[in-house]
DNA sequence: GCAAATTAATGATTTATTCAAG
DNA sequence: CTTGAATAAATCATTAATTTGC
């Protein structure tokens, strides 16, 4: 037993904070997987280690929140509401094709960007709700649409790789 | 909006209950990965959907012995405690090499055999806690160990494939 | 000063609740 | 009204601060 357990390392912290600060409280699968492949460059990490911080520190906020409204039950408007803050517009697509044996994954070139600047598209084109949970393994079952290259976030082609050749049977439901 | 929802196929929803009548109500990653890519033979479905599946059903399935139980207040003992049953006894490693960039997949082969067949070697080996999110994306930061081959209960090798080559900077925390 | 003991933070997991498709 | 999907709350567990007695 006794598994260690994850500890951010001070960039890997600026940055989750940094997000966190920035608006991004919910990032849907897509965004972690790339805030974990990002952050990895700063030591060990794993996407349940980021998806878990978005979880807990936001609870966590809420939790002071409503212990400080108890004191002073001063209802205080949201801190910064985004006057021209680009995301949370549309349902933007780090949705892919849902569905069968294909696996897609992304790859970060140019590691040597600042952090910032390497995340910076990230925000640009809007958040969206989700879980943590919609995968970084989602499947086509009908292979054959045309539309194969994805964008994570209209604006980054993703790498797919053919994980199990699936003999789909004729089954329907 | 308005993404259909998954519906598991009856065979599907078969042996997910199979499973669960037999004792697995929390299977973890590398086994709910397995059971998808198996269930995908028979049906479009998602790793979520089979995570969900479980999540649900023990919730719902703990809420109507709750309801029952307001009735008649009889506290039934677990309907088939499992004689020589070899599963829940030991931590097994599903359990990969958690860190960095490099990401194991399995591969089934085979994809003729029964379900049940398929599915044997799954519970031979115990089952392990965890909810179901630590990774199919796992990695490993010392990527210069020998164990290179992993396998997920004991038994069934798994296939490596490199992500990105992770540049680790010289941080330490 | 310095370790054993106690408490606070926070990573990880589980459970409950809610939303929404059909 | 059943059930898949998603979110939030509660809980467990481990590590870091800190207090305390020597």
């Amino acid at each position: 037993m006794a598994r260690a357990r994850w500890k951010p390392t001070p960039q890997q912290l600026m940055i989750l904070q940094d997000m966190y600060k920035k608006g991004l409280t919910n990032p849907n699968s897509c965004q972690v997987q790339m805030i974990t492949s990002h952050l990895s460059m700063f030591g060990k990490i794993q996407w349940k280690n980021v998806f878990y911080w978005f979880q807990n520190h936001k609870a966590r906020d809420r939790q002071k929140m409503r212990k400080q409204q108890k004191q002073n039950p001063i209802p205080p408007p949201p801190p910064s509401p985004p006057s021209s803050s680009s995301y949370a517009s549309g349902p933007v697509n780090c949705q892919l094709y849902p569905n069968s044996p294909t696996i897609f994954l992304h790859q970060v070139e140019g590691t040597n960007a600042s952090p910032h600047q390497m995340m910076k598209y990230l925000w640009k084109n809007g958040m969206m709700r989700s879980n943590g949970m919609d995968w970084m393994l989602m499947t086509d079952q009908e292979g054959s649409s045309n539309n194969n290259i994805v964008h994570c976030n209209n604006n980054r082609p993703l790498k797919t790789l053919q994980l199990f050749p699936v003999t789909t049977t004729g089954f329907k439901d």
